[in-house]
RNA sequence: GUCCCCAUCGUCUAGCGGUUAGGACAUUGCCCUUUCACGGCAGUAACCGGGGUUCAAGUCCCCGUGGGGACGCCA
């Protein structure tokens, strides 16, 4: 049978970093075993559900390749289904009318809870004869009342729980709406999903899924429940640990092959590699070396496995997602060296786009200040002569690439006996501004010939005024 | 509170009865170096506790403890 799997997002909010590694596993499976991955969306609940976040969704899953098979399938156009899966169980007698009010059912719950029991529907609507006038009813589901339900989750392992401690659940709203519980079942039957990869807080509900199915008279699909990632405090990850959304990591410079191999590598080990290609993630996946417990996410690893791509991946591939960058940080590009260029005397000292991004401003645009410390460090009233002598000699140079601006550098210090750490530094704060860039042959190659000159000029005159 | 789940360096993890408990991130020191980085080398650092089972336990079982989750006319 072919495998069948599929990421099953609530469409209330963006996709968060917790969503994303669910759809990854899910995704990864499908791939590994040849089959199917759907996308479904779970908007049943209609007062939460955007068509904003469905797009955010979207977004996410798109910017991190994680391609589909089969859908978006929206629950919203599956009424019809439902409703005739509610009508099958209410006509079997697996399902019934409640007729309970919230404020009933909140005091039951308020009492059992006071009682130290655990909060359950006492089923009293059960066999109800009288039916009271003026009450749309809730449909419930009748839950087996022994026995137990057993399933082999495929990475938490044999999983047992009595069916005394589960109740009637509500599977249709009194507007006759479908409910959770009722819709991923119907769905994972209709659609033939033969693993269900999902988050761990949906353990419990499992037992409850597995009741109506075989209510329904079918054979429940393969289980995987994958474990939480946690946030730095060691609790689940939310809007306050900052960037959760996944988009919120484009924009904080990440490379989305980065993002994924950081997921993968969270719950999931292939002895003691780190760095996986999605080819290889595809090809070594296995549920059985996912994880039980649940994991922190750690921003630092992830930006260590940035950097490693932005120098690994081909720098035109980096320079496609570079440049979102640099419209985001207004930095008009058509008037200096090639992004790749950049990319390449960058690299190794940035570990997001963004600080590339930043950090290569110089290469395009003037700058109008000074960094204060570099310039306190640098900028002697000696340097007038070190920049001068440097700024005759860099006029000359007719071809401007590494070796004659090396040359030139090193003819300099020659000629007033210096060292090069003192002609050097001075320099690169001349021209771009700051204490740190790539090596000064690069830096200023990139910079531009007249451009350079420019800055050298611009600076040797804020040192004349500054010590006049 | 009740039920379910989880437990190896600070973090992600390897380990599937016998290991000097391995790797990676982070961190520390050294080397390289015109800056910042990259890189190289070395180091610090872990089996939650208590009982069993066994010749032998990080590995299996039980009990604690700690953490997470579920207990909705949310998904």
């Amino acid at each position: 049978m072919k495998v069948r799997t599929r990421f099953a997002p609530s469409p209330t909010g963006y996709l968060h970093i917790g969503g994303a590694r669910t759809a990854l596993f899910s995704w990864l499976y499908a791939k590994k075993m040849g089959g199917d991955f759907i996308l479904r969306i779970e908007d049943t609940d209609r007062e939460r559900s955007t068509q904003a976040s469905v797009d955010a969704i979207m977004d996410g899953m798109k910017w991190l390749d994680l391609d589909f098979d089969e859908g978006p399938i929206y629950q919203t156009d599956r009424f019809d289904r439902y409703k005739e899966v509610i009508q099958q169980l209410l006509d079997q007698g697996d399902a019934y009318h409640c007729y309970c009010s919230k404020e009933e059912l909140e005091t039951l719950r308020d009492s059992q809870w006071a009682a130290k029991q655990k909060p359950r529907y006492d089923a009293r609507c059960f066999g109800r004869e009288d039916i009271p006038e003026g009450i749309e009813p809730v449909v419930r589901f009748r839950n087996p009342q022994d026995g137990t339900v057993i399933f082999d989750d495929q990475v938490r392992g044999h999983i047992e729980i009595s069916n005394n401690e589960l109740d009637d659940l509500i599977i249709a709203r009194s507007d006759g709406t479908p409910t959770y519980n009722l819709t991923v079942v119907v769905d994972d039957l209709d659609m033939e999903i033969t693993h269900v990869i999902r988050g761990d807080d949906h353990i419990n509900n499992t037992p409850r899924q597995i009741n109506i199915i075989r209510a329904l008279g079918k054979e429940p699909p393969i289980y995987a429940h994958v474990p939480m990632i946690l946030g730095d405090d060691g609790k689940r990850l939310s809007k306050r640990h900052g960037a959760v959304g996944v988009m919120q990591y484009r924009d904080d410079g990440y490379l989305p092959d980065a993002v994924i191999n950081y997921l993968v590598r969270l719950g999931w080990s292939h002895g003691d590699q780190e760095v996986f290609s999605r080819e290889e993630m595809q090809q070594l996946f296995l549920l059985d070396d996912v994880n039980k417990s649940a994991s922190t996410f750690n921003t630092e690893k992830l930006q260590w496995l940035n950097q490693h791509y932005i120098k690994e991946m081909p720098v035109d591939e980096v320079a496609k997602h570079l440049q979102w960058h640099f419209d985001d940080q207004d930095i008009d590009v058509t008037n200096g060296p090639a992004t790749t260029e950049v990319i390449d005397a960058l690299k190794e000292r940035a570990k997001t786009l963004k600080e590339l991004t930043a950090s290569a401003r110089y290469f395009y645009m003037d700058f109008d200040a000074y960094d204060e410390k570099a310039e306190k460090k640098q900028f002697k009233e000696p340097t007038v002569a070190i920049l001068q002598a440097l700024y005759d000699g860099l006029s000359e140079v007719n071809e401007w690439d590494l070796e004659p601006i090396h040359a030139v550098i090193v003819q300099t210090c020659e000629d007033l006996d210096l060292k090069l750490g003192k002609v050097g530094p001075p320099l690169r704060v001349a021209v771009t501004g700051t204490a740190m860039s790539p090596s000064l042959d690069v830096t200023l190659k990139l910079i531009g010939k007249e451009r350079s000159l420019r800055r050298i000029n611009n600076a040797i005159a804020y040192l004349k005024d500054k010590f006049a």
